[in-house]
DNA sequence: CATGAATGAGTATTCATTCAT
DNA sequence: CATGAATGAATACTCATTCAT
């Protein structure tokens, strides 16, 4: 007299709602072969389930494909090394290339998801409704930001160190550096991004690239104001 | 002798082609809602124009788009203040500002329209073969890169500046002001990247976030070398 | 537990699968108008049903068409008496007779039917890939010609006889006597062949229509060898 | 003052009218592709002429192939070796197989051109309408009757030779070598049907496959009246 | 509650025909 | 009378969603 389950959940252990072997099915579509061109009908037929069944459970498509990003955002997440969230500890240096190297793999690991999605503005008003909504950038962005605050706070960053703007300068070459293979190749066996290309955008945020501190261009004292003397105060 | 005009040019100024027609409308619809989602009848029917005339004028729906995109990007490219292409002119702190007030706009514009084509490669191939190929990113960053380092060549920037880094640190933040908003809204509703968040981007690239030389956060010597010790040296 | 049946299906018996009914619709609609011309739609409103409920059951228009084409074929072979298969047995001139009836009744119930396929050979192919190919002609002609020489090895059929070029002339007569209907009027209006033509066909393929042995036009002499002096022995 | 005229027609001798030209180039482009999937740009570009002349001077599509039609037959017709028209000259033996050569080819030129007419009624009616409306194979069945029905008159065929019946098996077995190709190949580029299998189906017209008089299978009397005997008197 | 066939609006593209110039 | 761009109905096919079983 129970309600009748589905067979592909018997062949499980059975401690597994269909909702959720929806979900995560769908998360390992999108994984596979990113959002666009994902049907409803592949879903199901990879579930092993009936096309119908959806319904049962969730609104409509998007309130899955909603779900099921947000699946793929956590289990990335899960699977990364996480990056440093203790300021102060270990090499700040490190740290930041710590930040870097996490924020490529996420991307490269999200982006694709997301591409299909841009124009699907309800999957993605469903998927800033759920919990932990890191995903996206922002996330990742605060999280730095909120890190290199720290360190700033501990005296490890020059006390006028633009934190925000270094977060977003991070997050975004964590961008560049996907985004040019997002366009040209296909969405897996994307090749890892050189360490040296890392180390370059680590020190460059470290130490920027303005002309050193007693530099002189001309020999008749400098052209203009050295860079930390331009710090936070123009 | 001439064949029949297009009504809708008629009621037009009417020195406009049908083709040019077709490409502003397509133009004006992938600035409004992107490419994703943009149908040929939706063309047409926003062109006020009949279903198959797109096919007297283009090979097929991605040649248009290929077209409008191009338009789309050279419009937006026209209405921006130019970055600063010679390098040893003027500011350095205000050539670097102008790049990303530049790029930042620039991209505003244009992610959304590239978004829905990033499963589209054919589309994008066309649009790298129209002259003018400098958008999507790519260009901004070698324009960039180039630039510093002929500042690097001048002097006005330090020797052992990072400055591929920088260029990839710069566009990428462009990216990351822009990204989120693709995430929540429509593309026309895009208000502008506040002046003072590029002021901060422009001092952090420029002076780092590490502490400044000579300072001291123990007073028992530094307890990690000195970023400025750490460049390229490493 | 089953799923929804199309209402068409219900307002019948019930016992037959829409796949069943769309062969069915399709193959009268091809007995009726031919093969050329014949579109998706109007199968589908002929067989009372959604347009897309075809790609549910067929890969696509063209397998439906072969199997429609097939069923056609093989309720046509089904509905004619078949020609003798077995050489030796009955009347050597009623067997051919049964022959030329069959494939003239074949042809013009058949002809139609692929007259509009002559230029789409992938439906063709699938045809052919169904089984009993037999149709088309060469499995008539192929047929025929081994009937004929297992006559002829039984000694009912001149040593000599010609087997293979009299079932050419037989299949052949076979289209010639259905092609002139095909270019005036619908599939549906042709009349059955009288059988005194056929009489006529199976006694001047028996006997030629050379001189009989031993008549002389001139009294001087044939001014020309005898047809019998000719034969497989020029 | 007078009636501009098609640039075309002026770079020719500019003794053709328009109508005519279109008529010819519809003519050629049914020669060497057939008729199916001709469209009428392909004949305007083909043409050198616009779109819409067309209907300056057919009233439709139809009109026009049914007319260039016409003149693709009569052309092949020009092209080839007519059969001997005349009775009672030359060898009956070579006259039959002149008549059957003439027949493969003929069809082999325009069953193509036709294949693609089937289920346009009204192009065929149109054609049917023209005059000398030989093609089809009712032209020349009618000639190769009425050519062996002169020579029984005169004596060269047997006097109950079916020739109505055999007119019909040598033009049928002419569609029959020709079909086939059709079915499987190019249009173009086949190759000739071997010589002697010309002559197989001439002899087996000719003297027919029955048993030769005198002949005896069981020994003990014929087992079904002689061929010869069985002559029309069924 | 699962099933999966049925639905039908939607997609890009073609092409005979029209008609202002 | 020629022009050739404009027209729009038609084509095969897709896919999110529904619903009787």
């Amino acid at each position: 007299m129970s309600p009748r389950k589905a067979a592909v959940l018997q062949a499980d252990g059975g401690d597994r709602t269909l909702r959720e072997h929806l979900i995560a099915t769908a998360e390992r579509l999108i994984a596979e072969h990113g959002t666009a061109g994902l049907t409803v009908r592949a879903i199901a037929r990879e579930a092993r389930v009936a096309d119908g069944v959806l319904y049962n459970h969730f609104a409509d498509k998007e309130e899955l494909l909603a779900l099921a990003l947000h699946a793929h955002v956590r289990s990335v997440e899960r699977s990364l090394a996480e990056p440093p969230r203790r300021a102060g500890e270990g090499d700040l240096d490190a740290n930041l290339r710590a930040y870097i190297a996490y924020g490529v793999a996420l991307h490269l690991a999200i982006l694709p998801a997301f591409a299909g999605l841009l124009h699907q503005p309800t999957v993605l008003a469903r998927f800033a409704g759920l919990p932990n909504p890191m995903a996206g950038g922002r996330g990742l962005l605060d999280e730095l930001a909120e890190y290199l605050r720290a360190e700033r706070r501990l005296g490890r960053l020059a006390p006028d160190a633009g934190v925000e703007a270094a977060a977003t300068l991070i997050v975004g070459a964590c961008h560049q550096l996907v985004l040019p293979r997002l366009l040209t190749g296909a969405p897996a066996s994307f090749e890892p991004i050189p360490d040296d290309v890392i180390d370059d955008l680590t020190q460059t945020v470290l130490n920027g690239i303005a002309l050193p501190p007693g530099s002189d261009t001309s020999g008749a004292g400098p052209a203009q104001p050295h860079a930390s003397e331009l710090r936070r105060d123009q």
